[in-house]
DNA sequence: GGACCATCTAAGCGCTCGCTCAGCCTTCCG
DNA sequence: CGGAAGGCTGAGCGAGCGCTTAGATGGTCC
């Protein structure tokens, strides 16, 4: 109902950038649609009315149902792969700063579950271009572990022998937190978070 | 194309115990089909024709497009639970014991990827009481994994703060293996077992 | 005040969806 | 050989889909 305000951040929501108004009503719709019933189970009737517009209205802001997708999937992985970044580029030793970024990720898939949702388990639905865009960033979030973990091991800090699967379970565990976390549950993110830190940290053998 | 051949035991294809001979085709085509494009994208007619029939056929021997996903959800989450029910009752330490069914377990999601996609993600296109039915076949599933771990922890086995939490990180480390394993992968199943395997017993802190 | 542009809606187009039905085969039983 | 039963198909129904179009509305600049 009432105007968002803009900080002078980029605070204020998590898609404060998205304008004008009635595109960012729109998108925040699409994402609760998507992450509620799945991309093809919803529908632009569906999307248009909780963003309490016509159907119509959405062509006006989108060109296709996909495009909605498509931008809310590049948006969300762009921040989830910025706060990887920050959290990893911080000074430290390899187990200091796999353990950020591991909270720092997981805390976003919690805390932003059914936009991590959709990112994480929507992607099929895009094709062609859109989707080999997609892919790309979701390349450069994976280099971020596995460079974090190739570090410790080259290190010494760590005790890895296999550096590219173990990677690859790390990830695993942190984006399927999207899928079981429940906001109204008996955990928060920061719990969930310092938990799956520790546990990774267990799982490349960090001394201490 | 030639009929499938019924053996003495259970073995004869994941599928075999479905029949009629029709009706197995086109449980089949709907899992290849549900794997691949989600069930919502899916149409009978998609089904229909990659089992070699009219779409009329599929209600001969289902009422609805749902009762298929019905029937290969129970049935997925029936096999995933013996699995891991099998590998639980063996005798051994705790260690043993969850090393033996996370093996078996993210084997099983590795080597029927397309089975334990629909299995693992599909479910919320289920509703009413189906859901209900399959979502309490996985709080078994979930019984079994907790058990082994309050096992361990409690005989002084295992080094785990919080029970809950690492079971239900064990498990999602297991379940995402249906994500993004790929058959034409550099990995086997096999491999992917032992990896895992290991990792989880890391995760509990198991001596030795 | 009038032209202009952006925004939005009511109505609806063409299409494909899940599903149905009348009728044709094949098989089986006498 | 006749008749019943079940498996299957071709044709198609009603509904709902993504998306378009014509026109109403309201703000902005001359």
């Amino acid at each position: 109902m009432g105007a968002v305000e803009r900080t002078a951040g980029d605070e204020g929501g998590p898609w404060a950038e998205v304008g004008p108004d009635a595109a960012r009503r729109l998108l925040i719709a699409a994402v609760d649609a998507f992450a509620e019933r799945g991309y093809h189970a919803t529908t632009t009737r569906d999307i248009a009315g909780r963003a309490g517009m016509s159907p119509a209205a959405l062509y006006i802001h989108y060109r296709t149902k996909e495009e909605l997708l498509h931008r809310i999937s590049r948006i969300g992985h762009e921040k989830a792969l910025e706060i990887l970044r920050a959290a990893a580029d911080r000074p430290g030793s390899a187990a200091e700063r796999l353990a950020d970024a591991v909270r720092s990720f997981v805390r976003w898939h919690a805390a932003q579950t059914t936009t991590a949702r959709v990112v994480q388990y929507e992607l099929d639905a895009l094709g062609g271009e859109a989707r080999a865009e997609i892919m790309a960033l979701r390349r450069r979030t994976d280099a971020v572990i596995r460079d974090l973990i190739e570090d410790g091991a080259r290190g010494g800090e760590f005790d890895v022998h296999d550096v590219e699967g173990t990677t690859l379970a790390v990830l695993s565990l942190c984006v399927d937190v999207a899928r079981w976390f429940n906001a109204a549950g008996r955990r928060t993110p920061d719990e969930v978070g310092a938990l799956y830190a520790d546990l990774v940290l267990r799982m490349v053998g960090a001394k201490g």
